[in-house]
DNA sequence: TTTCAAATGATCAATGTCAATCAATTTTAT
DNA sequence: ATAAAATTGATTGACATTGATCATTTGAAA
């Protein structure tokens, strides 16, 4: 049915929709379909998957699933791993069952999400995050609200003056925050601007209020002020150095030291 | 029924969804479904049970206990996938770059979702579907805006007064619309009384409205009424009944009814 | 417990698929 | 018009998958 295809982006629109409209198919079929060879399919086949637009398996190709397209965020998500795994365990312990918690959207408050999917206890979180939020999915006794706004793909989070203006009708019991940066002078700092933003807010709005930053991220800096530290507690890893142990102690900031070799 | 399925991924996806159907399975009767021999037929199961989808007996294989709440989600998308999937290019069709428009949660519209994925234009979109909202990440030149509220696990959606507040705020072009069921008094059903309130919001702010519903649901009803059928157009796949083709026109609905067997 | 048929896993030959290479062709730049 | 670059299709050796065979294990009946 289908005509010869000479053209390379057409060839590439004609694969999409063969396979958008099959669901898999094998390369011969393609050829077939498309009028090219084998090895021309094949080729083109491996744009398509860099492109992120289909998933390859042998003797075919199917459209990709959706969440494959977070790599940079999985890649992110395993540095420093078993800090953020210390860390999280720490704040798990500071949850109250029945209270009203907000988890941000970064990559260690996602591993307390874990944490608390894995060892649910009843709870009303509220989030920015996709991810979190995707944690939550079919946990009994937990009462999940997500923020509305803008999606920032970086990080799978919520964003903008909707998201703003949500957190305004909201009071949380405890905040649990994540961090891009927090420089030498004592101030959280995040690479977006509308995220920093809304990180004020939701300190504004929170009784208690925690840093989750495993202790690389001390010492460095990002482009938007957050807040001075001593807005909240911090929860950090023993990696931490001596010089920042004392510079924590001279801020004034109440500070939790997880530590790494601790296996619960 | 089932025919010989020859690729090592389309023979997984049928071996998974054969078990779910059944719940167990003898090796020889997937062998036969799948028309593969006993040996292949192993080694497939080999791979699921590592991958956790499924426990392995002795004389067959059954669904994983733990997995089954996500099994069902991705079972349910695949029902009548082709037919959503030909549903989803005729509303794809209907696009235009650089208008707003709103997807809803639903199986159905998430096929139109990844078919804006796999072949972008620049859009300003709207959701309140956590699973359609993840479809967008880190796709260039659209704008993503996920509606803030209350998590409703059964189907990945975002749901209650908070998100109906959003709503008011926002006017879209296109709504894109699913429907749990289409009752044969020409009304449109769901099966949650929150999302039924939050769809009738949804048509209240939308200039052009489109209900996407696959043949199967007409006929059928669900619990909660959402809105009468003529408040939108509706596209359906060529499945439908010539009953029901003549109902609609009884009703005063414009449908566009999308070809199953076309191609591209 | 013993027995035995069915089920299982390992092995092997045959077939199918993949990535790399290269020559031929088309396209692009000069 | 010519040279350079890119694209294409065929070929090849390496690799993966499949189905049949066979020795071993398993579960249930005697």
């Amino acid at each position: 049915m289908s005509q010869a295809v000479g053209v390379k982006v057409d060839r590439l629109d004609a694969i999409r929709s063969h396979l958008y409209a099959n669901g898999f198919s094998t390369i011969q079929a393609l050829a077939d379909a498309i009028g090219a060879s084998l090895a021309t399919v094949r080729r083109d086949l491996q744009i398509l998957e860099q492109e992120g637009a289909i998933d390859r398996v042998h003797g075919g190709a199917r459209i990709a699933e959706g969440s494959s397209v977070e790599v940079a965020f999985q890649e992110r998500e395993k540095r420093h791993l078993s800090a953020k795994r210390a860390i999280a365990t720490a704040a798990y312990d500071l949850l109250h069952p029945r209270t009203a918690i907000f988890l941000d959207a970064g990559t260690t408050v996602l591993q307390l999400a874990r944490l608390v999917r894995i060892n649910p206890m009843p709870l009303r979180i509220f989030t920015n995050g996709l991810t979190v939020a995707q944690e939550f999915l079919n946990i009994p006794n937990l009462e999940v609200v997500l923020l509305g706004g803008q999606l920032r793909s970086e990080n799978a989070s919520l964003v903008g003056p909707q998201a703003e203006a949500m957190l305004e009708t909201l009071w949380f019991d405890q905040l649990f925050l994540g961090a891009s940066a927090i420089s030498a002078d004592g101030a959280i700092y995040s690479v977006d601007s509308a995220e920093a933003s809304l990180n004020r807010r939701m300190l504004a709005r929170s009784a208690n209020r925690f840093v989750l930053a495993d202790s690389s991220k001390f010492g460095t800096t990002a482009t938007y002020k957050v807040a001075p530290l001593d807005n909240a507690k911090v929860i950090t890893d023993s990696g931490l150095s001596r010089h920042w142990r004392d510079e924590l102690v001279n801020f004034g900031v109440d500070a939790t030291i997880a530590d790494l070799r601790a296996k619960e």
